[in-house]
DNA sequence: CACTCTATCTCGGCT
DNA sequence: AGCCGAGGTAGAGTG
């Protein structure tokens, strides 16, 4: 680990080099100006901020506020320090799409460089993958008699998450959400009951349901109004 | 600004609780773990990582890679910090929905405090509401004789983007989008179009229009099959 | 607060 | 490299 308080710009661009050099990380405080440009185009007037640079080639400009960066560059690119005018500049680039992001330090007010290695593999459970697990397990979740088939099966329009019958022979189709669901998910369902239903032959029942913790209003109308049935169902069945 | 380099548990403490009394960001690089209970659930195993806790209640636990941290909790969550089994122990929670997290430091190494304040407004353009209002300020974009009436017009299915009429007097629903869309786009439009079909007198001819720089394949086929059409406009002159 | 939709969405998986 | 869909999506706007 290296850290600088209060550094010359030499001294910051020292800590910014090294650290790329090893891998580390390196966040600089300072006060500066962001301009983006790319798949849009930003700027950012000066302020107190923080810079992250990680050795995977992201970059991140946060502010005091949001959960979100306020400007950043995806891993992959390649970025670079450099003193220009008395300023510290980085450069971030990428090509494909070409887009770049320039941060103009005014003033350095602390550098760390630091080797955050270690497990990064998180384990989260609640996503969708457990509720279709736990549909798979059990099937009477949905109703009596339903018997799935196929997960992902293809269809022109896309994969369906869980394809089977039900207890009359009719086809079923299933869109998965693992948390309350509006509109859209209620039009992907039916993407794939109308490219069904072309695909299967005449006379085939076709049944298509959402299967997710709850739906709003606008969706379950719009559900009604396209033939398609609700089940609730959590990817946890701690949740019910 | 506050900066602490192998504090003890009692020393990070204290940059910890001085940096939240004065609305600083507080930033702490150590190895921890994480544990999350909420929307859903997730558990991390130790690793040299980095903390930011933001005076807005935001929280981000950043690895070395990615662009996303690997864990976090959004604005107006509240955080402690405590020193527990020698260890420096940060807590995050908010209710509805009811989540927390758990970051547990087996060591600290670095501890910042700082004060983030400045312009944190940025200015982006390229965007939706640019395409929009290039649109506006020239429907022939569209096509000669496309007249844009109304912008947000509410319907049962949501609100339209651009509502309008073209030279023959026909209803022309516009639905604007700033980058290359798929089959999701494609389904949007279409709910707007059917919620105004039966809105609409009958014998009013209504026709759906997908505004965007470009279409995948199957959004393409599937327009086709809803009787959509395709107009390819990007939000900024320049991207032509 | 809930609903709806945009986003430089990011990310992973697959072709 | 592009397409497609999930996400603890976040964030903004509105009712």
């Amino acid at each position: 680990m290296h850290t600088r308080t209060q550094p010359t710009v030499e001294e910051a661009l020292a800590v910014l080099e090294t650290g790329f050099e090893r891998g580390y990380i390196v966040v600089l405080f300072g006060r500066c100006r962001v301009e983006y440009d790319g798949r849009a185009a930003s700027s950012l007037a000066a302020g107190n901020r923080m810079l992250i640079a990680k050795p995977d080639g992201a970059i991140l400009v946060h502010t005091e506020t949001g959960q979100q960066p306020v400007n950043w560059q995806p891993p992959g690119c390649t970025h670079e320090g450099a003193s220009t005018n008395g300023e510290l500049v980085v450069r971030s680039k990428r090509e494909t799409p070409a887009e770049q992001l320039l941060v103009q330090f005014e003033r350095v007010d602390h550098a760390v460089a630091y080797d955050a290695t270690g497990a990064n593999d998180v384990t989260v459970t609640g996503t969708e993958a457990d509720l279709r697990d736990r549909i798979l397990d059990d099937p009477s979740l949905i109703e009596p008699g339903f018997e799935p088939r196929v997960t992902e099966r293809e269809t022109p329009a896309g994969a369906v998450d869980i394809y089977g019958k039900d207890e009359d022979g009719n086809v079923v189709v299933l869109e998965l959400k693992r948390r309350r669901v509006g509109p859209d998910a209620v039009s992907q369902l039916n993407r794939y009951v109308s490219a069904l239903d072309q695909e299967l032959h005449a006379g085939t029942e076709l049944r298509g349901i959402l299967v997710a913790p709850s739906v709003t209003d606008r969706a379950e109308r719009l559900l009604e109004k396209r033939g398609l049935e609700f089940m609730s169902v959590s990817p946890s069945s701690e949740d019910e």
